[in-house]
DNA sequence: CCCGCCGCTGTAAACGGTTACATTCGACCG
DNA sequence: CGGTCGAATGTAACCGTTTACAGCGGCGGG
């Protein structure tokens, strides 16, 4: 169709099997064999193929194999955003797993809305042996109906059903940096909180408020925030304002921790001597910043790696594991004496 | 062979078009023709069919297409590594064009050594429609032998004999930096490299040695560095304890800057008070420093806008495509006055 | 000496689509 | 009213693999 009927070879028309084949006096299953290593070959026939197809740079035509096998040797990955150093890392947690077991990776962000996400879905069959997916903004449930079966599916940050989910400790790790701070003697701490409708945000706030009550403070004192440094600015902006001002800050993630960070700074609101400031997810480049973040780390490479473990071999066991956190004290909110 | 021949739904297996045909009472041909809106379809046929395929859920087989018509509708991306803020924008800027252009993207990071590369370009055929190859690091011509001939490569950050590529103002970002802190006023300003072999590292260290040459200032002080946070504390630490020491840091990329003002902040150094600091990249928290970072603006996001596009239609006129850089000015190297 | 078996290799049928070409069927025109 | 033409659809070859099954020597045992 695509190639005269006569089988000359046609320059830089890619080489098959059956041209490997031919020139090494085998049959396309010999080489076939030689190439994935099956069934019994004599070792001079071996080394003849292997010798043919290097010298004519041949390569296994991937969706050929695929339709044949009907595995892909790729996963996909499909997250709500792109952007920032926590969904960076995720990727790079997956992607050395997946090199380290031979697959290959399919990425696509940006979905925020459904209907994305469904044509994302149909795309799938015959692209990918497994999907990780990563969508806390939505209800996790009602997606998992559009696409096709026989698929495995690992869920991030989200749990559903019957389907197996990876997931971090937010509650736990909200209350330790909330307990932290109170220990270090502060009674009004502000909490910037995440996008309303995201799993994880909802968590930390829950461990924020647990933690709160659990020390008779009554009120909390919650302002808005989106994850993003912008929300973070804004929301410290704010907190300047209100009197009394809190004496602490903990935001709901790093990016909104720095945010913050930037509007204290450019207000002459000193961390820590003025105001304590934690965040959540220890992403790499909080240990840098000045002063130091104190912040809760989630093994986002971890994250990342059991994910991709998961959806290449599916346990029907245990359908939920949740990843433990840590707190991480740097210098952001100061040591007990200098606190009031 | 992986189905009875009698072709009875076996529930759970995947529909394909000939189930969907047999359903509708139409050929194969012709439910083809409707998913790929060719030829002329009677609208009533047309209608039935997409129900038909509607209700039975199918979808049609990536691998089963590609085979046919040779498009994998993919592209690869294929980066030395995956870390940092600097890669997240650039894949963010490529998944985001990809998406409108109905194409997949595949990546993989983590590639320094020559024998990872030569892996996946073995693995590209009937995978990929095309590869997006970012390697700074490596002689770029020498890898082009690897990967099998008609997949239409565009470079990035580097440039090959006829290779399409595109590539940023480097030298002229670093001209412009160095510059202005000469303007202010600054003749010690100590340079913190980026990785010896790296090209871009190399290109704005040339443009950081003409500047100072050009403004009668004979020695150049050079700091070694890698790109990363830690290797820009571990040189700002040794600056500070140069004697006499520079009054002003041009760190080759953001991240190392960074790394930097953390070193910096920890010693008692005040930016820009004591010492000026500037960047290159302007990656998204650049402006959420602490002081607030004077940096090179490269749109990222652009770089992988451009290159998609030009792997898709390889356009056989201008193959090495420059992206200008911009100098944004923040705070962190102060104003004229109150340096001395 | 014959037979069965084993190690190696070849033949050909799938896998699930696309599409060139053939076919059918009205409508329309001379 | 027969022929032509175009629109709508069907048939089957083909894309490049994998793999079940068959074939074919040679060898050892009975």
């Amino acid at each position: 169709m695509r190639r005269a009927s006569t089988r000359l070879a046609t320059a830089s028309d890619s080489v098959t099997i059956r041209d490997v084949a031919a020139r090494a006096g085998v049959s396309v299953a010999t080489v076939s064999r030689v190439f994935n290593r099956k069934g019994p070959i004599r070792p001079a026939t071996y080394q003849r193929v292997l010798a043919v197809a290097e010298r004519m740079r041949y390569s296994p035509h991937a969706a050929a194999r695929s339709l044949s096998t009907s595995r892909t040797n790729t996963i996909g990955v499909v997250l709500p955003e792109l952007h920032g150093e926590f969904f960076s890392e995720v990727i790079r947690g997956i992607d050395v797993t997946a090199r380290s077991r031979g697959y290959h990776l399919i990425v696509s962000g940006s979905h925020s809305d459904r209907a994305e996400m469904r044509a994302v879905f149909q795309a799938v069959r015959g692209r990918v042996d497994g999907l990780i997916v990563m969508s806390p903004d939505l209800d996790a449930s009602t997606l998992l109906a559009d696409l096709p079966g026989g698929v495995p599916v690992v869920l991030l940050n989200a749990t559903a059903d019957g389907r197996p989910a990876i997931t971090i400790d937010n509650a736990g790790g909200a209350r330790a940096v909330t307990r932290h701070l109170i220990k270090l003697g502060h009674r009004r701490i502000a909490f910037i909180c995440g996008p309303p409708k995201n799993g994880d945000a909802a968590q930390r706030r829950r461990g924020y408020r647990a933690a709160i009550r659990a020390a008779g403070i009554d009120d909390a004192l919650e302002f808005p925030g989106n994850f993003t440094e912008e929300s973070g600015y804004e929301a410290a902006r704010r907190i300047v304002e209100r009197s009394p001002r809190p004496t602490a800050v903990f935001a709901a993630n790093d990016a909104m921790a720095i945010g913050a960070l930037s509007a204290f700074n450019a207000r002459g609101v000193r961390v820590p001597a003025d105001i304590a400031l934690a965040g959540f997810d220890d992403i790499p480049i909080a240990r840098f910043l000045s002063p130091p973040l104190t912040t809760v780390k989630v093994p986002i490479a971890e994250l990342g790696r059991r994910s991709l473990e998961l959806v290449l071999n599916p346990s029907p066991r245990k359908v939920n594991e949740v990843l433990k956190t840590t707190l991480t004290v740097r210098q952001s909110c100061g040591s007990e004496e200098e606190s009031r």
